[in-house]
DNA sequence: TTGTACGCGTTATCAA
DNA sequence: TTGATAACGCGTACAA
């Protein structure tokens, strides 16, 4: 029992191979009596078309490439993870496959999407990290490669040639400081970090945003730190913050939010039921240790850029780049309640 | 200038298709004189040869899958991170390609695999989370499919049928173990999972061995607990194991290990420079806190995986499971010491 | 509605 | 050493 091919089951069934790709490609031009009969014995013998032969003569692989990067801190590592999962999720459910990369620099990934592309491997890519000056997604459109992106592309004040999905930071910590102002607090802090990268910008944006439209005097906006993204760092910057009278916090990440949340601890600061502290990206430590946090909603995320994508693709020839618009997603704050560790 | 292909170059050359093809498969079967025209003719044409054609004709894919598991705890979504990221660095050197494949249970993904198998999409994939009575990969060598595993077979004493790599957890909490002892710590307690885990056993099983082989009383084994594997649980059980005389612990997990920390401290016990606890899985939190902790050499793990696998994968045919040997790979303690927030 | 014929790009087998 | 010929499995215009 070797596993049957188009000839093969055509043969068997005394049809030609052509009624048989067409009960499966164009079941409306097959007779419904040989259709039955024909569709029967491919369940039966449980055919499956050889995508080596599909690719080969429909000139597409259904599959795209992604780049992973080497988990630096762990925090981004688990916002990826979800995200990576939901994606082969909703490209599965659309007929592509997504192929995994590594590379040592942006020269690099182009170089190795490309050569894939060429190849005929892949016929599209996903790109993650946009910065400013990104020029990937136009070298790899220049190739005739489909690309889309998880993160806007940064510093285009035109409409971007490609597809896009992001998260709005700034939405996200402005719900956390309107959810902090609710609560009562007035001296809310912003931990952001030091490198000004635009996904921090754009967060630091939102906590000014939301202080600004309190009615908040310019002076709150001083309240701010720039360190890197680290525990020990986001302990030290909420100390600092604290002696400048801070009673609460919006923070950049979820590592910056737990060293605060021990620095107000050791402040001796109410923080039961709820730290007036948020964090960002919702990171399994977070959830574990009851911070506040706000979500990207990575699922949506991927779900949208999936369709989005896959729509292009599908299309292929025509209006290449009609539908290029974008796409922001609103992030959600997630509040929750400390654990008994910190009841007073 | 449209893309190449064989025959577009041959004839460009005036050569035979075959002739170019030799000049890359075969070299040796080409005249130097010809060769060398033939070969700076595609390096100039950027030539690549299509992989949906040479997968057809030599019925391989050079593409393996690999299922990724949605996040649980983000810790051993930190180890995968790793893992995944030198497994696709290796597969590269070799000319494999990685796919992702998502699922929701075993059977689903058995039922995945094969399906793109049958195909003809996949060459072999890539087993994680091995388990007792794991029927995984007999199922999919059923079919045809290669199969190897990143964890041992667990409650199989005969021989595996699979190829297979894996981190010797005993060694690892036994390297902890003697590295309290050495410290002078003589109650040295294990915090462990409630699920009976075989990777559970395993680790516990080193701190006993280790315990043993310093010839101290089998009372000192009694020094445990198990708990589901949250920081909070490693709190309270730590609390516990204190109050019945504990001056160290060895523990199943990073998340435990910060539980643990936390409950040393409140104790007032000395913590400077080194904490007397161990963590598993040297997960980028335990780095971050200073925490010693057991890494897994997921780098290794990966490497020699592969490397044994696609050497089964080329010489295809004959011998399928002459090289089935196994490998236990020795993980690293990594020893910290606490940041200043852990000063006295 | 069904069958015939060709092309997709490559590698393998021979014969020259 | 080289070149013609035949697969590999499938999709699709075209003819019947």
């Amino acid at each position: 029992m070797k596993r049957p091919t188009l000839v093969s089951l055509a043969r068997e069934l005394g049809v030609s191979r052509q009624t048989v790709s067409n009960v499966l490609n164009a079941p409306h031009l097959v007779k419904p009596e040989t259709r039955e009969r024909v569709q029967a014995a491919i369940t039966a013998s449980g055919y499956r078309p050889n995508v080596a032969a599909q690719s080969l003569r429909k000139r597409r692989s259904m599959t795209l490439a992604m780049r992973i990067y080497p988990t630096l801190d762990g925090i981004n590592g688990a916002v990826m993870d979800r995200f990576l999962h939901h994606l082969v999720d909703a490209l599965r459910g659309r007929g592509y496959h997504l192929l995994l990369v590594t590379a040592d620099s942006f020269d690099d990934e182009v170089e190795v999407l490309r050569d894939m592309h060429e190849r005929g491997r892949i016929d599209g890519c996903i790109l993650t990290d946009s910065h400013v000056d990104d020029d990937r997604p136009t070298r790899l459109a220049d190739d005739g490669l489909a690309v889309c992106a998880f993160g806007r592309p940064w510093g285009r004040t035109d409409e971007a040639s490609h597809i896009w999905v992001d998260v709005d930071g700034a939405a996200g910590t402005r719900k956390a400081t309107e959810h902090l102002l609710r609560a009562g607090h007035r001296r809310i802090a912003f931990l952001g970090w030091t490198d000004s990268s635009d996904v921090g910008n754009d967060r630091r944006r939102g906590w000014e945003d939301g202080l600004r439209a309190a009615g908040l005097p310019g002076e709150a906006l001083e309240l701010r730190t720039e360190s890197v993204d680290r525990f020990q760092a986001g302990f030290e910057a909420a100390e600092r913050l604290l002696s400048r009278g801070a009673d609460a916090a919006v923070c950049a990440s979820d590592s910056l939010a737990l060293g605060a949340l021990e620095a107000f601890r050791r402040r001796g600061i109410t923080l039961f039921p709820r730290a007036p502290i948020v964090g960002f990206d919702n990171t399994p430590i977070a959830s574990a240790s009851g911070l506040s946090s706000v979500d990207q909603c990575v699922e949506d995320a991927a779900e949208a850029l999936t369709a989005r994508f896959t729509a292009h693709l599908s299309r292929q020839g025509p209006s290449p780049t009609s539908e290029a618009g974008a796409r922001l997603l609103e992030p959600e704050l997630v509040v929750r309640e400390l654990g008994s560790l910190f009841t007073p």
